[in-house]
DNA sequence: TTCTAAACATGATAATTATCACATACTTTC
DNA sequence: GAAAGTATGTGATAATTATCATGTTTAGAA
């Protein structure tokens, strides 16, 4: 988590009004690009309120989400190191973000050290959870990745409400696809499927979670091949 | 790329004693293990000389590659935020290893600002590489994904010498298989048959590579799906 | 409201890959 | 150098998933 609040905490007083005075706020609906792949990296994002995927792929047909944000993460990091981003980002939901130009990013990093290591931080904890991502890629076959994004899906984005099931905010069947590299008709199938075993319930495009118990037996099977003559 | 040199390069006159005091000078040999999946973080690793893979999974049989290694690039650096690895390393090869104690590690980078900016456009281009293997997980069968890894190899480990196409080293099919979410049936078949359309050459368990510019258009064809009714 | 496009859904079929079984070659160890 | 274990290689088969076709529902625009 790196957020907005988080990023004052680490700030020296003397820089927290330069923070203010170069911040703006920026508003985009659901559906809408905040940046996109091959844009000259203009400064960082910080989520105040929202849903946002990260994706990569150019003409629209083969986009693959890299990742899912939402409150109180950061957006264009990368754009510390690149002069263009290699990705875009696209609001999933109507959101609120605080933009602060790169150079003064920079300037504050490189002036705050407690900010830096930080930043440090946050940037190793990217970096395990992309590692998990690729090891479920690696290890998973669709039906458990979908398990696994169901699981995701609670964790980052919670229910509803506190008595409900229903998550609070569901993908579309396509995005899902997009983020285990499958076909949305095998997500299609694979949520019949299930809603059938009693794991979960569809209503209309919405997904109620219904034995999360279950769900979590499936994610953390991985497949063992039987045969141990080979090592591998 | 993170290297002893370049550690020193941006640490300040008078840390750099405390530098070389506190390094120490480790050797491994080849599928010796670095460090394991839940040991302690004990510092950090820049490799010297050799080749190492970077692997997840605990009980031998369902390891998966995360990332290789060579020359000039540090082992280890998430334990700045952990107080246990997650991963396991093990040597490909002979590897000669500098080592320094995490402590050491964290004082010389909050002494030294620079280091800290450099070491964070480090892990940003190490994310990059994470979400770029992602994508091609992502997007691509198991014969493509090959391809790829044929031309990490060469990227990665280079020739054995200017004038051969065989590569420098070659990982076992299992390791390929492992890098790969597939079986090392597949990559063996999947490498015959590229033997067979004069892309490679197999000699013995070795790889040479005999039309890169095939492999590459192998490595940059996105499937897309013909249907353009539904967008994704 | 009606029209249109996008998202969801399902069946049939083809293609791919995993799995299993077995054979051979190469390495390491005693 | 024989024995044991590991790595490579190949064929047959089963299982899974992608693809294609087609229909229905939902959401948004005119």
């Amino acid at each position: 988590m790196f957020s907005n609040k988080l990023f004052k905490k680490y700030c020296s007083a003397e820089w927290l009004p330069i923070f203010d005075l170069n911040k703006s706020n920026i508003q985009v609906k659901a559906k809408e690009r905040i940046f996109n792949e091959g844009d000259l990296v203009k400064g960082i994002y910080f989520i105040e309120e929202g849903k946002v995927k990260v994706l990569s792929g150019f003409n629209g047909k083969d986009e693959k989400i890299i990742r899912i944000a939402s409150n109180d993460m950061i957006l264009g990091h990368r754009g510390i190191h690149y002069k263009h981003y290699h990705i875009s980002s696209e609001a999933l939901t109507d959101t609120t973000l605080t933009f602060l130009p790169i150079n003064i990013f920079l300037k504050i990093i490189k002036a705050n050290p407690n900010m830096a290591v930080y930043l440090l931080d946050f940037f190793i904890e990217e970096l395990r959870e992309a590692e998990d991502r690729m090891d479920s890629l690696l290890n998973f076959d669709p039906k458990k990745r979908i398990a696994i994004i169901l699981l995701k899906l609670v964790d980052c984005f919670g229910f509803a409400n506190k008595k409900s099931n229903l998550l609070s905010f569901t993908l579309s069947r396509a995005d899902i696809a997009n983020m285990i590299g499958t076909t949305y008709e095998t997500v299609i199938r694979t949520l019949a499927n299930f809603e059938k075993l009693n794991y979960i319930e569809l209503v209309g495009k919405e997904i109620a979670i219904k034995d999360i118990t279950k769900l979590k037996e499936l994610a953390a099977d991985k497949k063992v091949r039987k045969k141990t003559k080979a090592k591998l």
